[in-house]
DNA sequence: GCTCTTGTGACAAAACTGTGACAACTTATT
DNA sequence: AATAAGTTGTCACAGTTTTGTCACAAGAGC
């Protein structure tokens, strides 16, 4: 499930959103203070931030603007005070991916963490060097794969390309024979047998027993589903 | 420049609009009805749609539903009347990418507009077209169903290529010759009865007790309506 | 030479498909 | 309206196919 990153001073709100999150199935961690919160989000892992403006240490728009300075594309809602349009505005062209304006209803921001991640989902590889799937994050150019606590998950270069192939398709179902194709070329090709040993290995590395990212179309092939 | 097609039917709001977004650059196409607005919608070519919801001919939703169904996937942010919190959810879960609540200033829908545009230019390579068939949405890319709550239906092979072939025809009457000479081919073929059997499970997976879209045709074959 | 990776085969486990039997239902006929 | 004949709904089960998993051998790279 997604990972969500809570910077919020306000205790109450605080716990608040950290229960209902839960509840909703993320998992949440909390910081609240702007300079905590910016150090937390650049040791990345997260899916999502839901950043205060108003926090003590470091303003929210100052933890977006250097967040995205530092290349961390994680997307970001701002929790803004009312009325503040201006700043509203300023907030989206900083790098912000939505806002809601307080108070806002939970329901309200429950949608919009939801259209976030999906949208997310969909994957924009573009800028970011970094790609969660599941429970690991893998530069697919540094050919280096790591947990979310940064351990390092040994992969070969098989295993990769597979996996890289799979995320190319992400959402889609990809037979056996597209997988053959386009990992080992037309020329040579082990049996269609190979590659389901090779999706078990992948399997041991990145699927937990809650979360599982490659799933198997009966009768069709497999499908990565992030 | 981007293309955005307005969907308004108060001429106040949708003449500034228009001159607005024309002012800033933005090539602007408008229609004052539910109706209208889907045509030139599934005629494709926009970058952006700005919906309002309350419209003459068909709703906002209604549009913005039967946009997804046919698998347009261009960014649509909805114009809401204000108040209606339960509704605006609903949009979001519908296909909508984002809303505004009526009265909103120029300077927010600009700023959203900008950040859906900067996303969409980002590229999602398309997820696939969802296909809404009575309650569940059906992927045949992903070869996956689900159902509007996101639950996945499992379907296996058959079941998907059958409902896939019902779904081409839908609205017409099919045979079950017909459904086994498109679903298993001219060469092998099972007993007409098991025909039957498949629709039995199919009709679990996308039939409820309120919503019935495999109708019976007694003496001649099977239904999709969608 | 040693280690890690790759590919294969065998077997077990799981999922799917197809069938028959019977009940429930429609339609036609008397 | 009742009955018969034909159709369809439903279920459980067996056979088949597909997939998961393991151990191992061949090969690549160091």
């Amino acid at each position: 499930m997604s990972k969500i990153l809570i910077v919020e001073d306000e205790q109450a709100m605080l716990i608040g959103l950290h229960d209902n999150l839960e509840f909703e199935g993320y998992e949440v961690d909390t910081a609240s203070r702007g300079d905590d919160g910016l150090k937390k989000i650049l040791t990345g892992g997260f899916d999502l931030v839901l950043l205060d403006v108003m926090l003590p240490g470091l303003s929210g728009f100052d933890v977006c603007k250097k967040a995205r300075a530092a290349g961390i594309d994680t997307p970001i809602i701002l929790l803004t005070a009312r009325g503040e349009e201006l700043d509203k505005v300023l907030g989206l062209e900083l790098g912000a991916d939505d806002y809601v304006t307080k108070p806002f209803s939970l329901r309200e921001l429950l949608a919009r963490i939801k259209v976030i991640l999906r949208r997310a989902g969909n994957g924009t590889p573009s800028g970011g060097t970094f790609l969660t799937i599941g429970q690991i994050q893998v530069s697919f150019d540094a050919y280096e794969a790591k947990t979310l606590k940064g351990d390092v998950v040994k992969m070969s270069h098989k295993e990769f390309e597979i996996l890289h192939y799979l995320h190319r398709q992400a959402g889609r179902i990809v037979t056996r024979d597209d997988i053959l194709d386009h990992v080992w070329g037309m020329d040579y090709q082990p049996t269609a047998r190979t590659v389901d040993n090779f999706i078990v290995r992948l399997r041991t590395k990145i699927d937990t027993d809650e979360s599982q990212h490659i799933i198997t179309v009966h009768g069709v092939g497999y499908k990565l589903v992030l």
